[in-house]
DNA sequence: AGTTGTGCCATGGGTCTAGATGGTACATAT
DNA sequence: ATATGTACCATCTAGACCCATGGCACAACT
């Protein structure tokens, strides 16, 4: 398979690794247990910088898409086929929307919303499993 | 009553001088139907710009503490004394933080839920009242 | 030795926002 | 005339964040 990487697209560059990669997986040019490139050699590949792919191939897995088995290298995941699928972007974006709308109803102004939101992030979560970058 | 407002102080001046007006209705101070200073006279006490000591009368009458006669002046609101208590922002604030908790359990990266938000807060609302700054 | 994914530390460029300030203007009142 | 709240225009500062980049290191495999 192809990819290619435009740098002046305003997307960020391993979001569209991502797109292209999900893309492969449903037209079935890739399939599932298929190796990929190795996070060095598509970044050389590529002209990226390391981080770049390995964040992309991080998210990957997260919407298992991907399986990284350590020092064996990644693979396509088992279900790939299904999760390249769906779009956990939007939901989330849902999700905000809703008590976006909600905030507004009650005439609470845009700064309040933003200033409240990043009390939220930055504020300490009470016990549980923190979210890495 | 007497109002200071720290210009050191990391929480806004308009901020502040809510907080004060608002606690002074609590105290009994200020009661319902007393009249304010006008916007430019205590702007000018306080040494404060006229946008800011708007900025918070706007707030306080959104809040139900104040109530704006137009060119008569501005008059503590009827309930000020119920509304002065309780806090929209706290609320604001627990709207939120259900959401992000909830996002955050589907592992979705806070750089995520940032650019998620932003998009919402920047996407155009439909067709029904806009929030004026 | 070389490669795998992964971790931490650091930095620069670009974008967005809040907060505050200033000016000008308006209709409506005293 | 003078004062009221309100609206629009604009600018500046400081801070926060994303993205990408780079270097260094590790354990575990071939």
């Amino acid at each position: 398979m192809r990819i290619r990487i435009d740098i002046n697209d305003p997307k960020p560059q391993f979001e569209q690794l991502m797109g292209q990669i999900k893309s492969a997986v449903s037209a079935g040019v890739l399939n599932p247990g298929d190796p990929l490139p190795s996070i060095r050699q598509l970044a050389n590949d590529l002209e990226l910088n390391n981080k770049t792919v390995a964040k992309a191939y991080r998210l990957l897995e997260r919407d298992n898409v991907v399986e990284s088995r350590g020092y064996r290298g990644t693979f396509l995941h088992a279900g790939a086929k299904d999760s390249s699928g769906q779009d956990l972007g939007s939901w989330t974006q849902e999700q905000l929307a809703d008590v976006i709308s909600r905030l507004r109803s009650y005439k609470i102004t845009d700064s309040e919303i933003r200033n409240a939101f990043s009390a939220c992030m930055k504020a300490p979560v009470p016990a549980a499993g923190r979210d890495p970058k």
